[in-house]
Order: C-alpha cells, then structure tokens, then sequence
DNA sequence: CTTAGCACTCCACCTTTAGGAGTGCCAGAC
DNA sequence: GTCTGGCACTCCTAAAGGTGGAGTGCTAAG
C-alpha cells in the first residue's frame, strides 16, 4: 500500500483495466489488456505494472492465478481522477426530455423521473421526494365524508396534493368547514410548513379562550395532518428488476437484502438525505455508503432543484461494476431536467381569494 | 388419462401427497409418503396407486427414478374437492385486525391490506385499488398555482383524493374558479363517475351558447381529469422480494419475467379485473391464468366490497407450490377486514354547501 | 388385492483429469 | 535501468468417470 505516486503509464493501464472490466465483467488478463487497448509494452510489462497497482491496493486477483478486478479503491481512483467525462449523445438527451414532459405535476414528474433513470441505465433508478418541511403552504381544504370522518386537504405551492382523513370529535357542517379552512388559509398561505408549524404548535399550547371554537377545531384538525408531516413514502424506486440481469448479483443471499433494502427503503432514504446535504453528483462506491445491504452495489446520486434551492436527490444503483462514465451523465440531465420542470411551474401561487 | 373417478384410497393418497410437497418441495416417494403420512398399506401398493394417478395426469415424475410432483391438474383438484379449509388461528386474525386500523383513508387502507398479504404469507401481496367509475362524484375543486396552471382537486365519495394539474388558454382569476367550482359541484355532486362523464361528453359535444363561458370552462377542465379516469397505476404490489426465497423461482429466466410483470402490471390487472367480475376466492393455478410471466405461479384472489358492492380485488402471488390452505383464509379474511375497514365510513357523503 | 423382493434407472455428489488462462520471476536484450 | 521473452507454477473450469442412494416397475407369492 506504498502511496507512491502513480506514474502516467500506470494510471493509463488502470484506465484501460478498469474500462474493460466494466465491459467484459470478468477478470482482466494482461495479454488480453494488451489487446484490447492496444497498449504498445508487452504482456510482461504490463503485469510488473499491475503487481505494482495491486500492492497499492487498487486491484486484486480473485485468486492466483485469475486476471485482475479492480477494488472499491481502483474505482474511487477511477472516478475521482481517470473518468473522462463524454458528454451525453445528443440523441440519450433528446430522448431524456422527450420523456419528462414539463407540464405535469411535481408526482407524475417524479415518477417519470425514475422510470427513466431506470429504462436508460438499464439499472435501478430512485428520486426521493422534496420534503415538504423546505416548501411552502398553498392551501387547507376541509370536505365532509361522512358524520364523523372530515378529509383535509393540503396543497403546498409547489402543486403537490396531500389528504388524510380525520374523526373530529363534534360533527360539522359543510359551511363552518368552509369557514374554517377560509379563516386558516388566511392565516396561513404562503408561509413554509415549518413556520406554520411552530405557529400551530404555539396555538394549541396557548389554548386561548380568546381564539374561536371554530378557529380552534381548524387548528387542531390541520395539526393532526401537519403532525404527519414526516410520514408518507418520500421515496420512488423503479426498475429493481433490472439488477437480476447481473450476475454478479445472482448470490441469493445478496440478492435478497438488497430487495429488502429497496422495500424498506430505509437505508437508501438515509443515503439520499445524507447526499443531499452535500450537493452535486455524488459517487457511493459499494460498501462506502456504509449500508451493508447496498455493499456489492454503487450508487450515483445528484440533487434537483426547485426555483434554485435543492429540495430533494435522485440516483442510479447498479453493481459496482456499473459505467460510472454513462450514467454520471444520465443522472446529471435528468437532475437538471427535473429541475427545470419542477421550476417551470413552482411559480408564486396567487391565492387572491 | 382415462377419468376413471378416484377411489377413496386414492384421494387420500393424493391429499397427503401434495401435502408433503408443499412442506417439502420435493419430489416424495412411495416410502417416505407412507412413513409420513402412517399410512396402513405398504410402499408397494402405495406405489400402484400412484401409477394410476399419474396416468390419470394427477401427478408426475421429474425422472423416472425420483418422487412424484403434483400436476396442475392435480393441484386443481386438492384445491377443488380435497382441500381441508381449517380456519386460520385466533392469533392471526387478531393480527391481522390490528394491523388493519379502520379509521384510514381508502389509500393507506390499501397499502397496508398489500403489506399485511405479503407479510404474512411470505409471498407477494397485490391489492387492486377500486375503480373510480364506480364510486361516486363528491367535490371539484380548482386551484391556482401560477399563471397558466390550474390544479384539479377530484373527490370520491369514498374518500379518494385525485389531482392533476391542467393548463387553461386563459388565465382565470380565483374568484372565477371558485365560482365554476361551485356550480360544478351543485351539477354534479353524488352522481356516479359514469354518468358525470357522459354528461359531460354531451355537454362539450352541444357547444351550446347558452352554457356560461365559466361553466364551459369548469367543464372542460373537468373532462381534462375525467377523461384520465382510467389511468394512475391502480395496483399496489408488496413483498415481490419474498419470492426470492423460493428455490424452484430461482431460474433467472423466470425471475426476471415475473418481476417484469410485477413492475408492468398488465397481466396482473387484467387477471385482478378477470376474478372481480367472477366474484368469490379465485385460484389460478400455475398456467390457468393464461398469463406466461405468470406460469410457474399460483394466484389467489378474492373480492372486496364498499356497502355491499365489490369494487375491488386483493390477492397473494407465490410459487405453485403454496400452502393453499392457508393463503385462501388469510386473503378471504383479509378480503373480509378490508371490505369492513373500507366501508364503514364510506357513508353518504354530506354535501351540503 | 396386497405385499415383499429384486433388478433397474437415474440423479446427485464426489473425484479425477485434462486444458487453459494467467501469474511471477528470471535472465537476457535494448 | 527498463523492457521483454521464456518458463515453471498455480488455480479455475469443464468434462469425464465412479459410486451410492432413492425410487420405481414388475413379478410372484400370500
């Protein structure tokens, strides 16, 4: 593990390495290196090379007598230093808006989102969704189901629609529901979910004689849906089965806690989040993420935008072996798509009612 | 194959065969069938009967030298006349009451009714979601969002919240849309999703002057969302990783073909919709659904209703070999659950405004 | 009609055996 | 020095036997 400084022969050779194992999926032999990238040293030097790199631990035989894979380290290298970064075919491009068609709401967009991360890396594609903490409050609706079943209705300004149904404990009619939700959203339009919040909170804890019955039942009824606010399924996964395709992937027990991983979502929620964070194209290299259900895979992450401020995180995950180079470049379009749709509209909602 | 009816002995035989195997999963043997099961007659005769079976197309051998495996034929048959229907344990069913919590709306209702299926089957959970065209027209409620962008808020009498987000020619004040809302609403509100559509039609189709420009406008907004009634993605799937732990799905051929019809859906819908019209516990054994990604699959599927009517179907996938017996109780009882949790506050919806 | 016995079949598992791909190292060439 | 050809060695893979067990079908006797 002697840090020497590669020399540029060395990092060309683990280029090329790399490259074709992310091809081939198999070990790389130094006479079929010399091949394939038409290298103009010889087989045996090219395997003093690679002893040299593997005492530095970015490769690694599967056994004595295998060719060469490349490790968690290899890669990191890799995309940290060797990646060049082609752009994107004008025609993936194309093809990338085609299918994210502007006017939409921020849902439907969100799923299209994935379903294309996943159709055009061939791998699984994950958005997780804008919290609603970081958008802004549009309007309350209060609608009678039935005696004592009220569903409330939530819009954030950004178009997306939450409900939930609640018992209130007295019945209601139709108007003083009306009243109430015009009383609450007069109160509150526009301000961010955390403000309205902390002023809910404040409210109830005051428990002012002074505040209406009326406005009090509204308060405590937008409470109860505001209250959830962490709840839901923040998160959209498509394509899992795309990750059968890879043998490298086939052991069942692998297998099996990585689609766990995906059902719990758990472990990629934090991972999101934690990219989120830190803004930009990020690059989990299999146990770097420190999940142990993600550890044969890697995931590539970028953060989307509404109205330039990053509200949530959308990635690829595929087998480590994965071209880091392609599907950078899909996850950054199709960030920068979603963004761009999801702005398109978040504009000032007017609620001059 | 000659249809000779089974003997007594025979039946019994067939019972404990297929019991065997869906505990074992393997081919069993005239000895260990007789251990097992502390039959009175010897392997040997043990071994004629099964003979007979097999001609009968019952059951079958992988090869000449190993056990017998039931048929789908013979599936069809212990599931038909021989199966013992014990009603599942006090304890599950508390369970899965619990876990079942009636004070929901139909959508978290739903979710939970898939994740209860797979979760305590141990096999894959799907959950029809009803369609909207045969549940009842509640509000209509308009929103603006930005400029041109108009966000249609639709309510179903049971509860069901669907939104979209439409873009008018002209900009509308909120005041108007409240208005075109409002008489929307007085119009149509309690009539079915059907017959709201077919008026609408008509009403587009008339391009009556004397309609109010506003009016004309609600309406056209509203078939705007009508007219995608049938779209959304009505099916909610839980716990397909639960079928990686069957052996005989290991086939990766297979694997990937049904988790690409869990993830297209089609197939599972149209056999959903196919058992809805039929009403009661269905069994699609193996290729009986008709369905190839589905073939080395059995489905079981039941009803469920809102006040009396079915508006839906929950079901269980797994491999062929399943413990019918208990995934017939455990989907019945939840079909059951369900229908009670859905409508006890699916009540006339009071609309008073 | 049932049963014990027996020959037979076929799979599953293990071992063996090549064959090949690849390495490491050394000694000579540039 | 650095590169290269050569060579012995390692280890995997795939195919080829070999063995044992589980199970069957058949037959002949109870």
């Amino acid at each position: 593990m002697s840090m020497v400084a590669l020399t540029p022969r060395s990092e060309r050779l683990l280029k090329a390495l790399i490259e074709q194992y992310i091809v081939e999926g198999q070990p790389v032999g130094s006479r079929s290196l010399v091949k394939q990238a038409s290298l103009e040293f010889s087989p045996a030097t090219v395997r003093n090379i690679m002893a040299d790199l593997e005492e530095m631990g970015l490769i690694r035989s599967p056994h004595t007598s295998a060719g060469r894979v490349p490790t968690e380290l290899g890669y990191r290298l890799f995309v940290n230093t060797l990646l060049t970064s082609q752009p994107l075919e004008a025609v993936d491009i194309r093809d990338l808006e085609e299918q994210l068609p502007s006017h939409q709401d921020p849902q439907h967009l969100i799923e299209a989102a994935s379903g294309l991360l996943s159709q055009v890396t061939k791998l699984a594609g994950v958005v997780r969704v804008p919290r609603r903490a970081h958008s802004g409050f549009l309007q309350l609706e209060f609608l009678n189901l039935s005696a004592h079943r009220v569903l409330v209705i939530l819009v954030t300004q950004g178009g997306q629609v939450l409900n939930r149904v609640i018992q209130p404990k007295r019945r209601y009619s139709s108007a003083e529901l009306q009243e109430a939700a015009n009383m609450f959203n007069s109160a509150y339009a526009g301000r961010s979910f955390e403000e309205v919040r902390r002023s809910l909170v404040r409210a109830l804890e005051q428990d002012s004689e002074a505040m209406q019955k009326l406005m009090r039942s509204a308060v405590e009824m937008a409470h109860e849906v505001f209250g959830e606010s962490a709840e839901g399924d923040p998160l959209v996964v498509s394509g899992e089965a795309n990750l059968l395709a890879f043998p490298e992937l086939s052991d069942r027990e692998k297998l099996k806690r990585l689609f766990d991983a995906f059902n719990a979502k758990q472990d990629l929620l934090s991972l999101l989040d934690q990219s989120m964070a830190v803004g930009g194209i990020q690059i989990f290299i299999g146990g770097e993420s420190g999940y142990e259900s993600l550890e044969p895979c890697s995931v590539v992450t970028a953060p989307y935008e509404v109205d330039g401020k990053i509200v949530g995180t959308l990635g690829v995950v595929g087998p480590t072996r994965m071209s880091y180079n392609r599907v950078i470049s899909i996850v950054d379009v199709t960030a920068r798509l979603l963004s761009g749709a999801l702005t398109h509209h978040a504009g000032h909602g007017t609620n001059d009612a």
